[in-house]
DNA sequence: TTGAAAGCGCTAACAG
DNA sequence: CTGTTAGCGCTTTCAA
């Protein structure tokens, strides 16, 4: 700010009056002269008065920003969450500060701790891989701050949050494939402790027995989020004496990494192996073959974690709700067989 | 913000000292007693005090905030900048603060009123598609409020910006088209406005003069940046009695959208109609035939920008530098015919 | 209808 | 070595 913002000290000097009486006639206070309003509110626009917010705040304890943790910028999940999230808030005045984990618990731990001294009302957060253990959400917690988790959430008794359908999502993958004739349909998991991938690899159990079909634990395989050990993790599956005929992977960056891979061993999509993923839908479509996917409505994702954030700054101790966010699965060709 | 953070006066009441000791010791004052001193931190620790940014700000009169905008947030080529920018922001204890404008002249104008009124320090900004006049900036400009343009940019000689060598990499991509047996070389430009598209453009002259290419107007598409618009230049394009033999794409969403319609058309990539386009890795390698694509430093591009902006904050009136940063065409499928 | 004063949290100049 | 005071920009009693 090089040369200073004008103050209510600045017009209340330039017309002779107090600083209160120029306070009041800005906001239109009932017992001040309509003469005065007027004159105030000319010269307040004149001079492009803007209130400054550091001293609002200071004043109010609020800031009227909303910290957002993701474990990254460019995966266009986060960054259409993020959009999501950027829209509500710009409606309610708020705006967003944000932070990126890089998928390291001690970046997020960091993280956390910086927008609580930069005093965000309250953050908005997606859990990165690596993170395990929860403690660095007690401060918000307890201290009753807002606090909102998406897609890969924890503590859901305490902390509201939104989540897609993972379960159901992955059921239908799972029979979808049976449908078309895959009988060996294999799973390529994320780390263990996530949410997401607890809950997706349940659905796969779950449409497993839906179809009959007995579980073979040679079939599951589990990847760190990145594209080298999902790749790592494919070959592991195409090397079976007995390869699968199907993969469905956790999210984007694995299916691709598979993708690439079946191709590599001289597999034909679908017919040798059909496949599966979580993912957008620019991404399904200008890969050959066509990529069948769950999308996830992630604009609305954002949107629905702000409103329960702002649901949260009205009410900080209502009981936390979970929205679960409908996926749908579209079918192209990577799945047809038949 | 709900139960209040502690304050310097908390600590002072605690320890039964004046506010301004314990400000003095937490900041190791050298006149202040070793006494003092440890227990003031001691408690200052224990009772978890973190400075108040807002009184610090309107202290010091700044907000250690940078705004940014950029036309949206989903495309990779506007998160990886934004990553670059919150690598070097963070290192220098700046947040920044994201708006995007939805390539909407009005929302950027909005923007920037927005995000000046918030007190940010300062700008970095990527033009609107729709933006081609430029008088929201004059306020900053004025003020010697720092400002930073990065790849659509405008008014260098005033304002600091960061580019990519648009000029010399699309000549390089005609070249590239003239040595792989390509003699109707076609170009979708972006709106004729902004910056990017005049220099590729204009690489693009170069480059068939280099050749000893005529240049045939027909062979030149325009498209506001939508995958709808895009599909349709290319259709024109592709519908014209003589069709070109190789297409050179302004940008991802052009060229995508370009690979769609030649596949609709019947016609094979590269042997009918060679593609170049602008573009990240992951995407380029995913599709088929992969792309062969002039790509950003994109993180770099972000770090670059923040850097001008920092030393925009130590100098504001400093002659503006204009930093081009080197584009690789890195050849892959989709342009290879020898 | 308007003004004076206190206070949000902090630092710095000035006293002691 | 420590305390007092003023002031950053604003709202809000309380007085006039």
């Amino acid at each position: 700010m090089a040369k200073r913002h004008v103050s209510l000290k600045d017009l209340a000097t330039e017309l002779n009056v107090s600083i209160s009486t120029v306070s009041r006639a800005l906001r239109n206070h009932p017992e001040i002269s309509q003469e005065m309003v007027r004159k105030v509110q000319d010269l307040a626009r004149a001079r492009n008065y803007t209130p400054n917010p550091l001293a609002m705040g200071l004043l109010r304890q609020e800031t009227r920003m909303i910290g957002v943790i993701v474990p990254d910028l460019v995966t266009h999940f986060f960054s259409s969450v993020i959009s999501g999230i950027e829209y509500v808030a710009k409606q309610n005045g708020y705006y967003i500060l944000i932070s990126s984990s890089s998928e390291s618990y001690d970046k997020e731990v960091e993280s956390v701790r910086n927008l609580l001294n930069t005093r965000v009302e309250g953050l908005i957060v997606c859990l990165s891989q690596e993170t395990s253990t929860y403690e660095h959400f007690d401060v918000l917690v307890n201290y009753e701050i807002p606090l909102v988790f998406f897609d890969r959430v924890c503590r859901s008794d305490e902390v509201p949050s939104v989540v897609a359908d993972n379960t159901e999502a992955a059921r239908q993958v799972t029979r979808h494939f049976y449908e078309n004739g895959c009988r060996r349909i294999a799973y390529i998991n994320g780390p263990a402790h996530l949410s997401i991938s607890k809950l997706r690899y349940e659905g796969y159990l779950q449409g497993l027995k839906d179809c009959h079909l007995s579980f073979d634990e040679e079939l599951v395989a589990q990847c760190n989020l990145s594209p080298e050990d999902a790749s790592k993790a494919t070959r592991k599956l195409l090397r079976l004496k007995n390869h699968p005929d199907a993969i469905f992977g956790i999210n984007d960056t694995v299916i691709f990494a598979a993708m690439r891979e079946i191709k590599q061993f001289g597999l034909i999509i679908p017919t040798d192996v059909a496949l599966v993923g979580f993912t957008g839908e620019f991404h399904s479509t200008v890969v050959e073959p066509s990529l069948t996917s769950v999308t996830h409505p992630t604009f609305e994702m954002g949107k629905e974690a702000a409103r329960l954030f702002f649901e949260r700054i009205k009410n900080p101790t209502a009981p936390p709700q979970q929205i679960v966010m409908e996926t749908s699965l579209v079918i192209r060709n990577s799945s047809k067989r038949k």
